[in-house]
DNA sequence: GCACTCTGCAACCATCTGGTTGCATGGAGA
DNA sequence: TCTCCATGCAACCAGATGGTTGCAGAGTGC
């Protein structure tokens, strides 16, 4: 596994929080761009909510941009696609392995 | 987010550790299908990759299939590849939303 | 029947995680 | 200039996690 397959695994352990989901999907929509205004609906405190911006921002999936003492958190739907074809291309390689060796396994049961 | 949506995220964290990961990889190369077997390989006890079974095959990822007092894990690609059209899917929906909100965005800076 | 093999399970441990609280700092508006 | 607002950061905590060790039980081959 190369390093680029040790980045896409914490892009999937950054998505595997369901409070990360919701963070993502309000960004996306617009509803709100700073911790503070993203806090309030995900129900947990605009510290939570940093840390877990933090570390999408560190993953690639999220941008920060200062706006004076504010900051704007926005996502990055192309890293998000990335690992959709990465795991696509990945399930597709498991399947043909799976096929070689069920057809290597098929041919030793008929010897 | 539906419930289907949270399963999803489970997925993602099972997907989200280096050592599922390779596991996953091994079996779907028919490199051994026993948790000893591919406990070898992967550097940790036996009992470490039983754990690691089971938490794949609670989201769907891998099956178990007794063969006396063995057991024989196999990867399920296609739970991998619903996954990643389900993430496909997101980052194209957060694409179009991000369009609407950065048109809107402009249009209130026109006025 | 017995020894060996393979698995299951629980206890344990160090580390990590997700969240909160409290306080400090810097930007901004009055 | 001062007050308010927004953020940064550290300490803390309970729970989760990834791994190990030890032991018991079931299947299997001799």
């Amino acid at each position: 596994m190369s390093r680029r397959d040790g980045d896409v695994v914490e892009v999937f352990a950054a998505l595997g929080d369901r409070t990360r989901q919701d963070l993502l999907d309000l960004l996306a929509r617009g509803q709100g761009s700073s911790s503070a205004a993203l806090a309030e609906p995900l129900g947990v405190t605009r510290q939570a909510v940093e840390k877990h911006l933090r570390l999408l921002e560190q993953v690639g999936l999220v941008t920060a941009r200062r706006d004076g003492r504010r900051v704007a958190w926005a996502v990055r739907p192309e890293t998000v696609r990335r690992s959709a074809q990465w795991l696509e291309a990945r399930s597709a390689e498991w399947e043909r392995q799976l096929a070689l060796v069920k057809a290597a396994a098929e041919k030793a049961d008929g010897a």
